[in-house]
DNA sequence: ACATTTGCTGGGAACGTTCCCGGGAGCGCT
DNA sequence: AGCGCTCCCGGGAACGTTCCCAGCAAATGT
């Protein structure tokens, strides 16, 4: 279908035998056009493969029907899953996305992303990189003289200056941690991700939390910093055991961690989970089958996807409303996340389910 | 820096003192710039945050500098790698980059693809959607009515119809096959991914030419199809030691149906490389903490997709020259993959080391 | 019969930038 | 003085589309 040479709006209403203008309503799917006209424009269009300028349209319309999605680390779990749930959506609405990924979660060189994003007319900014240190305190300052609406995805500290979603981390700690106190383990240690990240704090504080409501020990001997990897969950867990080597279980903050744990307790012949209990987070591919069948938790990432892009969408078509309700408060939007129950943690004593179930949800996933 | 309001060329032009004209003799960096003219109109686009439209500059030049880019599966490792290298590789050189995901790769809605491409202008497309079925025959007809440039990356079945960049997959058959014959294992099993896949197909081939080589059994009945998934590999496993109780070796065709067969191993109590060697494709982060740690056979996958962009790059800039120096073939780039040799193979005798290097390159890795 | 609406069509301006041109100032050389 | 050159600078056209507005015919109302 499409041409070798770049055919224009006039040429279609030439050999239509109609005005630009006329093709141009086609295009735009107007009334005021006659059965037949619209026909033969129609049919014109399709053996010709006529597709019009972008360039030309957005030009005037002052919207290029793009958004510009800046993401980080492609290349792990959860990032990978965002970006193409927002691509999909974005595609269902008819939006294109141009893709921004940054090397280094603690840039600050936000300016520049932002400046060559609104040099391509993007319609609206998708903001999918996780909350390290302060890289979100431009948020503050420039955030209400963008161009464009912007939303965030992700971890968010404080209250918000800018429309927001992400997922409840404080709830992923306190699933996983009240999961393992169920199960009778009363010393559990942690494995969190880099502290200087907004997600592994918070889920640090799930932690935190749910064991001081019990009266159990939330010392900071049973607290370890990893870095996602796999080698940092298994150096994690022997560091923790030298630390603690009363320690009866582990809630690792990511799958990838928690495999490194496993492997470690594999390495010093600790039985899992009777010896040794283990929650890991994201419920990976692999986690079903790993020996034994990893207990984590599940993000809504893809649902967080979706909702971005149709949150953003509704930014959008506000703002080209010339009404211009004043400014409402930036929204925060929060997801719950879902306890997948396998075999490395100590199975729940019946008695006990009916209470666990009383704060989170919690399902139960063979593996 | 990015200001509420969306300032033109001429706002720039006002408040320097100069014309619109010079105002883009600055932004294009062309000389004919008085020294202290380029310095005030420089200072002014500074404190103003001046973002030039690329709508405008793209229609009348006539590129966008941005490059559609078609990709599958995000979620798993390969395509993660190369779309993030892809991005990076993109940005170094001031493209852009407008995403496009599709579900299925045996998709055949490519005339939509390509013309939505077309539309926004893309200055040239990267194809990096896995060749399955037939997936690929739009290529051969319509491939040379493209209005810009293409490149393919990935499998590439028959007589390139295009430009075409990807890994020398048979020589990961090859490399993985050796390496298990060459630890003194004589029955070898393979796992392969969908055989509708060619990248499958190819890494079945060397295989099996492997060997045919040295005079080993190659039937059908060493044969087990996968999907790629951790489940298939397990499942995969149960099945091949039907078929084949004999059996001593499995290649499987990625790293997450080793994983899977490792699993399967473990159940069965059959030890690793005691009992069974495994080879895995793809080096994953994981691989190195699975128990065993896996031998695997790495894809410069990085390579490929800065490749490509280069490559893209330069068939951009070819276009441009009116010279049109008569079409000149389209070529094919493959790189070689490069075995890394771990725990759960079964080591190859010193004497046998010198001749598997003979043919294919092969690292040592810790784990 | 005439005014008014309705349905359909086309002409011209505009969007913001770069390209093609032409022109003035300053200089050195004849 | 006059000429030609280089260095800067600016005016206007062009890119391909949509928006604004006007026009024409037929249909309708009084």
């Amino acid at each position: 279908m499409a041409q070798r040479k770049r055919l224009t709006i006039r040429d279609v209403a030439a050999q239509a035998g109609v005005s630009i203008q006329t093709v141009s309503r086609v295009l735009n799917n107007r009334p005021d056009v006659a059965p037949d006209t619209l026909q033969r424009v129609q049919e014109v269009i399709a053996e010709t493969g006529y597709a019009p300028n972008m360039f030309a349209r957005g030009l005037i319309q002052g919207r290029s029907h793009v958004l510009g999605v800046v993401a980080f680390g492609l290349e792990y779990f959860g990032p990978s899953r965002v970006l193409t749930e927002i691509e999909r959506q974005a595609a269902e609405m008819g939006y294109g996305i141009s893709l921004n990924l940054i090397l280094q979660p603690e840039t600050n060189d936000v300016d520049h992303i932002l400046n060559a994003l609104c040099a391509r007319q993007v319609d609206g900014i998708i903001w999918a990189i996780p909350e390290v240190s302060n890289n979100r305190v431009w948020s503050r300052t420039q955030g209400s003289e963008l161009p464009v609406p912007i939303m965030l995805v992700g971890g968010m500290a404080g209250r918000p200056h800018l429309p927001c979603i992400g997922i409840d981390n404080v709830a992923i700690g306190c699933l996983a941690t009240e999961h393992l106190v169920a199960g009778g383990t009363r010393t559990v240690g942690i494995m969190t991700g880099p502290l200087s990240w907004w997600e592994s704090q918070q889920r640090l504080q799930g932690w935190r939390q749910t064991l001081e409501m019990q009266g159990l020990d939330a010392s900071d001997s049973l607290i370890v910093e990893g870095d996602w990897t796999v080698t940092s969950g298994e150096q994690g867990l022997y560091r923790l055991l030298e630390q603690r080597p009363d320690i009866e279980a582990v809630f690792a903050s990511n799958d990838h961690m928690a495999l490194g744990a496993l492997h470690a307790a594999h390495r010093l012949s600790r039985r899992v989970p009777e010896d040794l209990s283990v929650v890991g987070v994201d419920n990976i591919a692999e986690a079903s089958h790993l020996w034994p069948p990893l207990t984590t938790v599940h993000q809504p990432l893809r649902d967080a996807g979706a909702l971005a892009v149709k949150e953003i969408d509704r930014l959008i078509r506000r703002e080209r409303q010339p009404r211009r309700s004043q400014e409402v408060a930036p929204e925060m939007t929060l997801l719950m996340p879902e306890l997948i129950i396998r075999d490395s943690a100590r199975p729940v004593p019946p008695s006990e389910v009916a209470s666990e179930n009383g704060v989170h949800s919690a399902a139960v996933a063979g593996h």
